[in-house]
DNA sequence: TATGAATGAGTCTTCATTCAT
DNA sequence: GATGAATGAAGACTCATTCAT
């Protein structure tokens, strides 16, 4: 008898709710292991919804990868303009990626879509495009080898976080850094 | 009977085989990836074998992780040796691991188990275990600080060859090193 | 609203063109195949069209082989005048079969309504109806037995070719049905 | 508490059971009808053996097909061994196509697989394949253009009777293929 | 009335697991 | 003990049909 009202109309904004949960799924238990159903319940919408508005299942995941990407990208784009106002020393840099670290959702965001990057060629680009922009950053002011120990150790600090629960401590990142980038280091600092 | 000759007895040698084989198929795809047929395929042994061996797939999964881990414990307990002996400088510690980059199979087996304990919780006090003891071998000649900065580069030395062909140039880790040592680097460096 | 410009109002242009489009698809792929989202697409309109003008697919079906049917009834009284007209000869029933088998649009619609009358009893009545209505188009010239004779020959030569390219050659068709009506022919013919 | 006991092993016959099963269902409700909860009802097997033995669906159906071109291919070379022996005269081919059209199940196979040919290209080769083996039988004694004429009204009768519940009666056919034959009938035929 | 979003039933397919041989 | 057949529980996907707008 009481089967289930029909919910609402809104193509957009349930289109938005399935990614959504998609991506949510994804940083949670990996790209491999979402299903129809995982979205479907997570979203809170029938298992027909998720294959009314993707194709198929893949399309589904490549939609909430992108939306991984387009979330990380913007950090991305604030980050650049934020070090271009404060220049790239170690404690600009370090104070930055403490905070991204302190930030749950965008450190998810971004280490899965590098998670999925490991056993999906086609993102593997998008990995190290990353990667390439956090170098691209840094040499100006470190020159270009710096700059890419500096972007292997900012790596460093995001798959930490992904797998401890503390952060590494900002003082530490940052002496790291100042090393790293060969700056002298005064007592003050 | 006259049945394609049945394999020689030798139950452990077999045991190995299936365990290498999924081992190897953890690394190359992943343990989302796995299945008992594959699995059966790649050590070509009959189907039936994994399930003889192996009560579930998980417990084949775990099995091979074990071995992975295995490998990994072997390598590091290696590195700690070759570190008591050189003294862990910038350039001792530099040369190993960028020794261990090139090996493919350690580099491999080590990433393999990190990347799973991404989505499994019961890896990851194996993953910081070996962090752990990277920063135990550092600590005492650098401080734990430092070892601890050390321990993040290092790991993103990792991931940067697990996404990328070539890995970071020696040179570059060693001056990194020192910097992140603190080190006072003579230009002859 | 300023949607795309609805359609102008025109229900049974527009029930029409579902039928149509049903019609030819039913000829191209099957009475099986047919999904409501193909024909929709065929007929250039949208899903909820096909479902607004037939309450169930089935339906649709139905109105489909009817217009098929209604093309087949339509070629058959044409082939009746022009016989009373000629008189039912070997030559000029040959002439009009042949006619028909490369007129490809009548052809298909002939043979798709009788294919699908080999797994739809409903329509057997229909393929069976035309049998009859040529057997007596060629009874009063032939009797029953050498109609019955011709009209399962005509029957061969339409199968032939809907799995042929090229249809029979018009000499065989008349020399066979010559024999068949028992005519004398003379070597001239 | 009471699951259906597992069956007893029995490969071969289970395979075979359920390609005779396929093959039924092709010729009750044609290929596009068959599904594997469909053969493994009337196989009276599990879901599962049905991809058990075949790894798709089509790969069922061509095995089902198989199956029944492979008794007609046999029924064709016991008509061509009669046919050598009698001669092919009006009354041998006219008995033997009679004998066949009451024989219920080789007809079913042949016409199963000759509908299938309408929407199925690959099918349609084999069934030009069977036109071509009558023809070849027929030309001998008549010459290539009756004897293609013969073969067109010989599949005739199987569609007549594939569509109506009596077949064309013996002596009509006879009849029609000595006029077809253009043989000389005496009275006392 | 016209449209296309919403829903779930049903299809193919894969595979872990059980168990007869 | 070794093998692979047997079974059913999911999972992806399609689509008829309903119904909000």
């Amino acid at each position: 008898m009481s089967v289930a009202a029909r919910r609402k109309r809104d193509p957009e904004g349930r289109r938005q709710a399935i990614v959504v949960a998609a991506a949510e799924l994804v940083t949670e238990v990996g790209v491999e292991a979402i299903t129809h159903r995982l979205v479907a319940a997570r979203a809170d919408v029938p298992l027909g919804a998720t294959t009314q508005y993707f194709d198929t299942l893949d399309d589904l995941r490549d939609a909430a990868l992108q939306l991984l990407v387009a979330h990380v990208d913007q950090q991305m784009t604030a980050t650049r303009e934020t070090l271009a106002v404060q220049g790239a020393t170690a404690q600009s840099v370090a104070t930055l990626i403490h905070a991204a670290l302190v930030d749950a959702t965008s450190m998810k965001a971004d280490r899965a879509v590098v998670t999925a990057a490991v056993h999906d060629p086609r993102l593997r680009a998008m990995a190290r495009r990353w990667s390439g922009q956090i170098i691209d950053m840094l040499t100006p002011a470190h020159g270009i080898e710096r700059a890419t120990a500096a972007a292997v150790f900012i790596d460093g600090l995001l798959w930490h976080k992904q797998l401890n629960d503390e952060p590494v401590p900002l003082h530490i990142i940052e002496t790291a850094l100042a090393g790293i980038f060969g700056e002298t280091r005064t007592p003050a600092d």
